[in-house]
DNA sequence: GCCGTTTTCGGCCCGACTGTTTTCAGTCG
């Protein structure tokens, strides 16, 4: 059973209690306990099976109560708890909740009084009016669940972080483009880089805020307004996706930054070290609490004076996930994060030779000005053949042409080298998708899977592992093959590849395509920790697409992630000398 | 249900907005 399986029936178990009117603190801990499960690097199963529900219980958010129902999930495959849960209640209760604006008490409500179970139902009362008459509803509310089952059903599941970063930004620049606007700012998890998005934050600073309100109500970029207050608005995008505008007066800029950013675990972590100092932190400040006295404000107009007020350096939005950012800003030891200015090259690279849509020339050319300082192609290997896949003869003459062309940048004195890589296919027995007599040719080989998808994670680890140990790869590519909000990973024991891959010296691959973003930030923390070297490339198939580094910038930075950790960082030199290494140790 | 320089009980973050209300509950972030 994976950790994304275990957190979900963790938050079913959090959305059912909250219907039943549990303690809220109650519900509160089964969430905090599926966050923890998912951001763990390790297998819950694994940790389980090497420590039993002890090891459960060291984890943070895990007691007594939880570990043992996980350990019965564990052993058993069905949790009696969750199962009495599930049984309780009618098949499209959860789903119910999925609506905006309607909560678990109004669902237990009518489900209750009415018996209404399922989105259909749901809407076949609310359109014969019979919502109207229940305790706290009224002719509002009705019209109000009515309209949002349809925003439901358009579909507002969450966006990529590829899709949303680029309408915040213009979003932004409206807000500043407003003279009554003094600084305006994505919060929320965009800020935070996440590899998806639900609503899109955003916030602004002015000596009046309702004149901000109202203009950004009115904009045209918002094709509809569901709140419109003095400091708030909330819409929607044309496409359905919810966006919130939070407008406060510049002494609380900071502040307001620091709590609408999150994400909500750091701001509770920050709240409860802020009480033991006799402080309380919200969206407009730090206060002091001293007896009797009005409580005075310490701090509140920038994000660092707020940090700075509880004795923690500023910490970056993508720590921001209560994974141990706080301990580490506290004693000086943040991470010296990765940029995109540390990115010397792009080693994962496709033109027209197999699918991409740009010549060799241009993709080298859009890298070059682009400030890199070397690029490595990488065109699909023989066996993907769907994919325009390089014979050995069509890999030898790319060779030469890219000998020619970086011949050309010497002739012209231009620092800038193109190496010849393959994005070689890792067949079902772990073979390596390289021609023999072409091997010798190549600068180096990304192995990649991209077939023989196996939902056995035993078979699927054992088959990238001794494609590692041929020696013939030197970076692993997309390692878990997943497509966001589209596709699972296939089944794998990532933590043993990563570990594989350190002791191996093979470097692993932080795909930067906004669908894959694979590894994702957890996995590789834990190969920086583990000390197993990264690649952050683009997969680019078109000139355009070199620009998604900076989602892999993102999501490295979000792995707490340091330049030296990653090969295309260094100078040319350096990485050609470990790939010498490489070859000299392992194939 | 979790947790502990508040320590094995009694806390657990907090404010804006809406709709249905005569002072507040529900939802959201």
């Amino acid at each position: 059973m994976t950790n994304a399986q275990i957190a979900q029936i963790l938050e079913e178990i959090a959305d059912f209690l909250e219907i039943e009117g549990e303690n809220t603190f109650r519900v509160r801990s089964y969430r905090r306990a599926a966050e923890t499960v998912a951001g763990l690097a390790d297998e819950v199963a694994d940790i389980f099976t090497e420590e039993g529900t002890q090891g459960l219980q060291n984890l943070s958010g895990i007691g007594k109560g939880i570990a043992q129902k996980l350990a019965e999930l564990l052993e058993t495959g069905e949790m009696t708890y969750h199962r009495e849960l599930i049984e309780k209640y009618p098949p499209g209760m959860l789903e119910m909740l999925r609506i905006p604006g309607l909560g678990p008490r109004t669902a237990a409500l009518i489900y209750h009084e009415l018996e209404i179970s399922s989105v259909d139902e749901l809407e076949e009362a609310a359109e014969a009016h019979r919502l109207r008459d229940l305790p706290g509803l009224g002719a509002k509310s009705e019209e109000k669940i009515l309209h949002n089952i349809q925003v439901y059903r358009q579909g507002t599941r969450r966006a990529l972080l590829g899709d949303i970063l680029p309408i915040a930004e213009r979003l932004i620049a409206m807000l500043r483009s407003n003279p009554a606007v003094l600084k305006a700012e994505m919060a929320g998890s965009a800020r935070r880089r996440k590899a998806t998005v639900g609503d899109l934050d955003l916030l602004a600073t002015c000596e009046e805020p309702a004149v901000v309100c109202d203009a950004f109500a009115q904009s045209e970029e918002l094709a509809e307004v569901t709140m419109a207050g003095e400091t708030k608005v909330s819409g929607r995008l044309p496409g359905g996706r919810q966006v919130d505008l939070r407008v406060v007066e510049p002494g609380s800029y900071g502040a307001a930054l620091q709590y609408f950013t999150g994400s909500a675990d750091h701001n509770v972590a920050l709240r409860e070290r802020a009480q033991k100092m006799d402080l309380t932190i919200n969206e407009y400040g730090v206060f002091k609490q001293s007896k009797g006295e009005k409580e005075e404000r310490i701090a509140g107009e920038t994000e660092e004076g707020v940090y700075e007020a509880v004795g923690l350096a500023w910490i970056p939005p993508e720590l921001r996930e209560a994974r141990g950012e706080i301990e580490a800003a506290e004693s000086g030891q943040l991470p010296n994060l990765i940029t995109l200015a540390d990115i010397r090259s792009d080693l994962h690279v496709h033109t027209t030779g197999s699918d991409g849509h740009n010549t060799l020339e241009q993709m080298a050319e859009a890298c070059r000005q682009r400030g890199y300082e070397y690029i490595g192609i990488t065109d699909h290997s023989p066996v993907l053949n769907v994919a325009g896949g390089l014979t050995a003869e069509e890999i030898k003459q790319q060779r030469q042409q890219i000998d020619e062309l970086n011949k050309q940048y010497e002739d012209e004195g231009i620092n800038f080298r193109v190496l010849a890589g393959l994005e070689a296919d890792i067949l079902n027995a772990g073979q390596v998708d390289v021609p023999e007599e072409v091997f010798d040719l190549l600068d180096f080989v990304l192995g990649s899977v991209h077939q023989g998808f196996s939902p056995d994670a035993d078979k699927m680890t054992q088959r990238i592992i001794e494609a590692l140990e041929s020696g013939k790869v030197d970076t692993l590519g997309h390692p878990t093959g997943r497509l966001l909000l589209q596709r699972e990973a296939y089944g794998i024991h990532l933590d043993d590849v990563i570990e594989a891959a350190g002791e191996l010296a093979v470097a692993v691959e932080i795909n930067a395509y906004p669908q894959r973003l694979d590894l994702d930030d957890i996995h590789a923390r834990f190969a920086q920790h583990n000390g197993t070297l990264l690649s952050i490339n683009t997969d680019a198939h078109a000139v355009s697409q070199l620009d998604f580094m900076r989602y892999g910038i993102a999501t490295a930075r979000r792995g707490w992630i340091e330049a030296p950790s990653v090969i295309n960082t260094w100078p040319l030199e350096e990485l050609q000398n470990w790939l010498q290494r490489r070859r000299e140790d392992y194939s």
